[in-house]
This record gives C-alpha cells, sequence and structure tokens, in this order.
DNA sequence: GTGTCTCATCTTGTATACAATCTGAAATAC
DNA sequence: GTATTTCAGATTGTATACAAGATGAGACAC
C-alpha cells in the first residue's frame, strides 16, 4: 500500500498543471514518502490527484529526465532505486562536476573578485557547526554551494548539479545522515573557499574533487 | 519555411511512436535541418509524420531534458540556440566530466588493467588522420570516447557525456570542422592514452582536462 | 506434477475533442 | 498619430475514448 495520501498539489507553483503534479510527486520522492522501486501508476495518481492521465505522464517524463524515476515501455514508471553502484556514480559525477565550478569561480574571482557571498555561506557553516545548529548549518551548506554555482558562472553546469544534489540528497536521507557533514567537511568547504579567494584555479578544483572522493568513501562505507 | 520534408520516421527503431518521433526529430536537429531557432509546432510536425499530438509532445518533453529544445509554456517549442555563452558552458562542463571519466578509467586500468580498446582507437586515430582519411578518423574518435567511457564505468556519467557530445556535434557543424580536431588534439588523445595505460589517474584527468580547455578556447575564437 | 497455451484483465500508448492561454490586428479613444 | 482595448484566430494544455501490449490465472496436454 502506498502512502498517496501524503502527496497533494497544494504546496506547488500555479503553472500549468503538470507543473504542480510534476513538483508534488517530485516532493514525496525526495521525502521518501513514495519509496524506491515504488510504482507510478497513471490512473491511482490521476484519481487522487484529481487530474487527468495526461500531466501525470508529462510529470513522469520529467522526473525520468531528472534521473528520480524509471520508465519501462508498456511496462510502467518506477521510483528509481539507489543502488551502491548509482550512489558511487551520482558521487563521483559530483566530483567531476563540482570540481569543475570551483575551478571556474576561482578564475572568476581572480578576475573581477565577488567572492564575498561565498566567504560569508562558510563562515555561517562554521557558526552553526560550532553551535551544534543543525537546521542552520544546512541552509548554509545550501547557500554555500548556491553561492559557488553562481561564480562559476554556468548555466549548464548549475542544472547538472543541481539535479546531482538531489540525488545526494536522497541518499542522505537513505544514511540518515546531517546534510551539512562533519568538521572534516567543514574545514574542506572553508579550504576551497580560501583557494577561490586566492584566485587558484588548479587547488579550489583539486580541493573540491577531494572533497567529493571523501565522501563518497565514507557514504559508500555506510550502505550495503 | 521549415524544412519539415526532410524529417522521417524511416530509419528509426521499432519501439513506441514516441520514440521513432523523438529519434527522427533528434536527427534533424542535430543536421541542423531544424535550425536554432525554429519552432516545433505540434500540430504542423503530427500532420507531417501521420501521428497524433500526443507521441509529438512526448518526444519534444524529451528533447527538451536532452538540452535540444527548449519549452515555453502556453508559447511553443523552439530548437535551442548555440549562442556564445552556451557552447563555453557546453565545453566547460565536458572539460569537468570527461578529466573524471578519465581518472576514474586510470584507476581501472591500474586495478584490472584491459586499455587495449583504447590503444586501439587512439592507434586507429593517428593512421587515419596520416591518411588523410576524415570519415575514418571520427569512427576511430568516436570509439576512442565510446572506450574511455567503458573503461571510466559509470552510466550516469555516460548518460551525461552522450548529451554533451550530441550538442558538441552541433557547435563542430555551426564552424564547419571535422570532428576528430587536428594534430594537437590527436597528441592530446595519445597523452590521455598513455596515462590511462600508465594507471596515472592525476595525469590522465589533467591532461584531458587542458584539452577541453585548448578545444574550448580554440572553438570560442571561431565564433562571433 | 510440470510445462505450455489461452484468454480475460489491467496498464500503458495513442487519437481526438475540448478548454485555457497567447498573439496580433482592427477598432476605438484621446 | 499614438496608445489602449477588444476580439478572433491560432497554439498549447487537458480530458477522455480507444488501441496495443503486458500480466497472470486457469485449462489442458503429457
Amino acid at each position: 500500500m502506498n502512502k498517496l495520501e501524503t502527496i497533494s498539489l497544494e504546496g506547488g507553483g500555479d503553472g500549468p498543471q503538470s507543473m504542480r503534479v510534476y513538483e508534488a510527486l517530485r516532493r514525496a520522492i525526495l521525502r521518501s514518502d513514495l519509496q524506491p522501486g515504488a510504482a507510478l501508476q497513471e490512473t491511482e495518481l490521476a484519481s487522487h490527484l484529481q487530474v487527468s492521465r495526461t500531466p501525470i505522464r508529462e510529470a513522469i517524463r520529467r522526473l525520468n529526465a531528472d534521473g528520480l524515476v524509471e520508465v519501462i515501455p508498456y511496462k510502467g514508471a518506477f521510483v528509481k532505486a539507489l543502488s551502491r553502484t548509482e550512489v558511487r556514480e551520482i558521487y563521483e559525477t559530483a566530483e567531476g562536476l563540482e570540481g569543475m565550478a570551483a575551478w571556474l569561480a576561482a578564475r572568476k574571482v581572480a578576475a573581477e573578485g565577488g567572492v564575498e557571498r561565498l566567504q560569508k555561506a562558510a563562515q555561517a557553516m562554521r557558526e552553526a557547526f560550532d553551535r551544534g545548529d543543525v537546521v542552520a548549518r544546512t541552509e548554509a551548506d545550501t547557500e554555500f554551494h548556491a553561492a559557488l554555482h553562481e561564480l562559476a558562472d554556468n548555466a549548464y553546469l548549475a542544472q547538472a548539479l543541481a539535479r546531482l544534489r538531489e540525488q545526494v540528497h536522497r541518499v542522505r536521507h537513505l544514511t540518515a545522515r546531517a546534510f551539512g557533514g562533519n568538521a572534516a567537511s567543514l574545514e574542506e568547504h572553508e579550504a576551497a573557499c580560501r583557494a577561490i579567494a586566492d584566485g587558484d584555479a588548479e587547488l579550489a578544483r583539486t580541493i573540491t574533487q577531494k572533497h567529493w572522493e571523501r565522501v563518497r568513501t565514507e557514504t559508500l562505507s555506510l550502505l550495503p
């Protein structure tokens, strides 16, 4: 029995219904209300959300593009499972992409400055960590990466990273760890921030890559 | 006046019609039969391809996910333009992803070998280049990257790179250059291949990144 | 009992009708 | 003449009916 009762169009935006359905299903998957492997039956969802199958189908196809759902022709759509292999792949891809983002950010700072937002976020993370404020630390972490992606000045890369970030969120949910990470993670963020502020692109990339490599190893050790 | 007459379902696979439409439109965009900015009108395409609007819509949404088409609600779908900014973003993203792929490939070779396919492709590229055989060189280049992605052993990364590769193809089409690249490109492929064969992951990554950085600079210098 | 076939049933894929929204040109006010 | 409004046409978004393919239970042969 699926927990369809937790899925609702209420919180969503005001665009076309397919968009609202998409956001509702996306939330449900990210919050694990729809668990990995769960089937997304069009008729069932349609009657529950009081819309026709058409917007349901569009939403499912979009979730498929996001990598959150797997679609098998004439068979159905299923919430993608996060196997050990897929977790590894996601973190490896993040390493490549965010390393590149750090490199670009450092180069941009070297050319025209503007590192303040990133530094402020890094400082906020440190303070939240010292206070033991998990919520504030998670918020600061989100802000840190938003600032990094802004500095990288690459919409394509930012979009790819946003998709990955959602998957990472799901993994965190699985391993039941806080998103901001531990003390080591904190120091790596600060080191990356310093390298970017110094305009040292190669170092920024290397530090960021090592960070993701460590997080990957650590996370995989928590999985079966 | 759009060149719809060049779009056909003939060459496609045998899956659902939405899949065949998707492949037909994808081919048309990659071959520039549908030029950047062109509107994809559902009714027009439906009557031309002899299907209803439904599979047309599904195909368009999938192309949107691939980054080949831009969809604006209640307005329409348009073949994405390749502005200078987008070209830069695409090449930067490719640098991050393929650098990571090279790193992973080198690590895998160091652990369990299997570099033969990559070496063979690199050698084929060299021979085709010496003969001046552009077609063979392009084929060998495709094979080289396929071998690299196989060694990287990361389906998620491979899929992202496949999408990027299509965009790069479009850029090549714009700049009217052969895909395999010049002599410098050839040497960089060989150097990357050697680093991977040696199992030197960091070097493989660096060489691959430098390659894409050079190609990016070179390509951007050819655009307005 | 085991394996295969048949067919009713369910789910997804497609076609078509209708609703919502955008667009542009003509009409109108000033 | 210019700006604003109105409205008809065109296009996308949604609902619903029908077609195509998958699934599993039961019949049947051996």
